[in-house]
RNA sequence: GCCGCAGUAGCUCAGUGGUAGAGCAACGCAUUCGUAAUGCGUGGGCCGGGGGUUCAAAUCCCUCCUGCGGCACCA
């Protein structure tokens, strides 16, 4: 044991090991059990495959089924046996890269003719057969330029491609399943049956090589994959109850809007969605006035003069709606794709005093912006949509208090909204195509990160992701399926004062330039909506449902009663129905269940003798008979908005 | 925009070359019922648009539009 290394396990106890043992060895020597389980090393916390050796002393954690890092290689090498399937049935097809990712793993390919989910069938089957022959993974490492020839002789040119790219001294490793093998930096499974079968082959996907548009479009195979048939079922249920849950699905059965052909990416608000939104908007009017704002309004359709003087026609112009001339002499006109420009002519309307500020202007502007055919999704990402907008123009001293201020309120109307848990917040700073000085820069990015301190939200750093004018803090939410979707965000910007010459006269008689703080809470209204109903599953709080009420009748013996009880609600200002139809109490509570109406009064003989009331939350079974009098003021006391 | 898939009654969907279907909804009649579907009956279709192949097209081919899942974009 001259040479023999030092391996110090969890529990603290530190062993001696022959030099040049393996992970393997590691396992064997604690247990039969042990041998068999063990899938993976992790030394100093780094996973290594099982079978390398252990160049060095260190901290050892053996990886068995059950840790997080096994659904990892599980998914890896998953990608890995797909690869190999999917070049045993379609010789020619290169492969490129494959990995891990949430829920399951992918690999892009490239073919002339792309995959399509007709294929699943066959590829499943024989990656099924190569799990079944329980090749070992087996590591080598390459000479570069050998490795290179050889991926370039097969044909695999994306491969020889990435090894070229790959960092000078970094090793060119290599792993072989029986007579298949792929460059890898792995680390692997013991042996592709470790993959095991609780794997599907969800989805094709085209997919740009690296990532770039510019480049050829590979082909993309999403699977998943988990330790066992149980995990993959139980996966593959979360989908299918999340799929529940989307809010294109709801809104139609809850009839609150639709989509059709002829206005692409435009929402036709039925008048129980157009309820939700007006509640929500008054609700955000409420809170902004009490937050010291005022509200205006500007034009839906403005010369192309102004765009070009406010930049949008140069950076902006593929997304805007352009309506041509009718005669030779009429300049085009664009919609608007964004408030800032029309709110800061209501700035410059008037000679403006540092008195004035902080200045805080909101508009719930309507704007209209082209987009992508391929990226339209719901009320998620539509083509016309309002922001719940605000600029605000202040003085540099008075910045960090109004900033921190916006924050705050954003997080009071998602904890308002029951959207606070998950919030996330992107702290975006410069990128590489920017305008201004580095000194405003460090002083925006300076005063956002002590912005990020005070209010004591979780957030990311997303380096190079700024707007080209200004660095942002981005509040970001997740749909039903887990896409992460931007709501609100506040960008302080300090080029528009600049060239929309933006100036107020200052203690000192002088003109100074104001700093302009763009800010938006809900975002788009459509979006936060869809948000909304996801997170909800529909089932909206009392003061923002659609519906609040229903009375139902029993017989039509009490259909008078509910005409009054209906009134009663009414004028207590709940949005209210009575369901005097000649149907069952069964079919009434079932159909108003579904069309998840908060509350169902139901009265019959017996309450319309006592002026009572039968109350029936969603959800629950109980019934709760109270007296007219009480239930109205519970319901009033109930549907109070939050603000 | 790119790759794959889809578009049939208000909704959910079946129908793969030979007379367009089902359930729910709607409407009518009967039923007056106590907390998640009462029964019977009736009406309802440019099978996304355009073009082509064929004796014959919802069905096969081309093309456009819209949507869905990704990618890219957006933020």
């Amino acid at each position: 044991m001259a040479h023999g290394i030092t391996l110090t396990f969890p529990d603290g106890a530190a062993r001696a090991f022959p030099a040049g043992s393996t992970g393997a060895d590691v396992a064997a020597s604690i247990s039969p059990g042990l041998a068999k389980a063990a899938l993976a090393i992790a030394l100093d916390g780094e996973v290594r495959d099982l079978s390398r050796p252990i160049e060095r002393g260190c901290t050892v954690r053996l990886i068995t089924r059950k840790d997080a890092e096994a659904l990892e290689l599980i998914r890896h090498d998953a990608a890995h046996v797909m690869a190999q399937a999917v070049q045993d049935l379609y010789p020619g097809t290169q492969v490129t890269i494959g990995p891990a990712v949430e829920d399951g793993f992918y690999y892009d390919f490239a073919r002339e003719t792309p995959f399509s989910t007709d294929d699943f069938a066959a590829i499943e089957a024989r990656m099924r057969e190569i799990v079944a022959a329980a090749e070992p993974f087996v590591r080598e490492v390459w000479d570069r330029d050998d490795a290179i020839a050889h991926f370039e002789s097969i044909g695999e040119h994306y491969k020889a491609e990435i090894i070229r790219d790959l960092p000078e001294g970094e090793e060119v490793s290599v792993y072989r399943q029986g007579d298949w093998l792929d460059l890898c930096r792995g680390p692997h499974l013991p042996t592709t049956a470790h993959v095991g079968t609780a794997f599907k082959l969800m989805k094709v996907a085209g997919a740009y090589w690296r990532g770039d548009h510019r480049n050829a479009m590979l082909t993309r195979i999403y699977g998943t994959s988990w330790r066992d048939e149980k995990e993959l079922k139980s996966h593959l249920h979360r989908l299918e109850e999340a799929e529940k849950r989307d809010h294109r699905k709801l809104g139609t059965q809850m009839d609150l809007f639709h989509f059709q052909e002829e206005a692409p990416g435009q929402v036709f608000w039925h008048p129980k969605g157009w309820t939700i939104y007006t509640t929500l908007m008054d609700y955000m009017r409420r809170k902004i006035r009490a937050s010291g704002y005022v509200e205006i309004n500007t034009p839906q359709m403005l010369d192309a003069r102004f765009w070009r003087a406010s930049g949008h026609w140069d950076k902006y112009r593929e997304n805007m709606f352009v309506l041509p001339p009718e005669g030779e002499d009429v300049p085009p006109v664009a919609l608007k794709p964004m408030s800032c420009p029309g709110g800061a002519q209501v700035y410059k309307s008037a000679l403006r005093s540092y008195r004035d500020l902080p200045l805080r202007m909101a508009e719930f502007g309507h704007v209209v912006r082209r987009e992508p055919s391929g990226a339209r999704h719901g009320l998620m990402r539509v083509q016309a949509f309002t922001q719940d907008d605000a600029h605000i123009f202040c003085t540099d001293a008075q910045l960090e208090d109004e900033v921190v201020a916006m924050c705050d309120l954003i997080a009071q109307v998602y904890r308002d909204l029951g959207l606070a848990e998950g919030l996330r917040v992107n702290f975006s700073t410069r990128p590489e195509q920017r305008i201004g000085s580095d000194a405003d820069w460090d002083r925006a990015e300076g005063a956002l990160r002590k912005v990020l301190d005070r209010i004591g939200l979780p957030w990311d750093l997303n380096p190079g992701d700024g707007a080209f004018y200004a660095p942002k803090l981005d509040f970001i939410l997740t749909d039903a399926i887990g896409r992460a979707w931007q709501c609100g965000t506040v960008q302080v910007d300090m080029n528009m004062p600049t060239r929309l010459d933006l100036a107020y006269v200052g203690e000192d008689g002088a003109r100074h330039r104001p700093h302009l703080v763009h800010r938006a809470i809900m975002g788009s209204m459509e979006r936060f909506m869809g948000v909304l109903l996801e997170h909800y599953a529909g089932n909206l709080p009392l003061w923002l449902a659609p519906v609040q009420a229903v009375v139902a009748t029993i017989t039509s013996d009490a259909n008078a009663y509910a005409g009054e009880v209906l009134e009663a609600l009414q004028q207590v200002g709940i949005r209210a129905e009575a369901d005097t139809r000649n149907e069952k109490i069964n079919y009434k509570v079932r159909e108003h269940s579904l069309a998840k109406v908060p509350v169902l009064l139901v009265v019959g003989g017996r309450e319309a003798e006592g002026r009572s009331v039968a109350i029936r939350r969603l959800g629950g079974k109980a019934q709760e008979v109270m007296p007219l009098n009480t239930a109205l003021q519970t319901m009033e006391a109930e549907c109070a908005p939050p603000f």
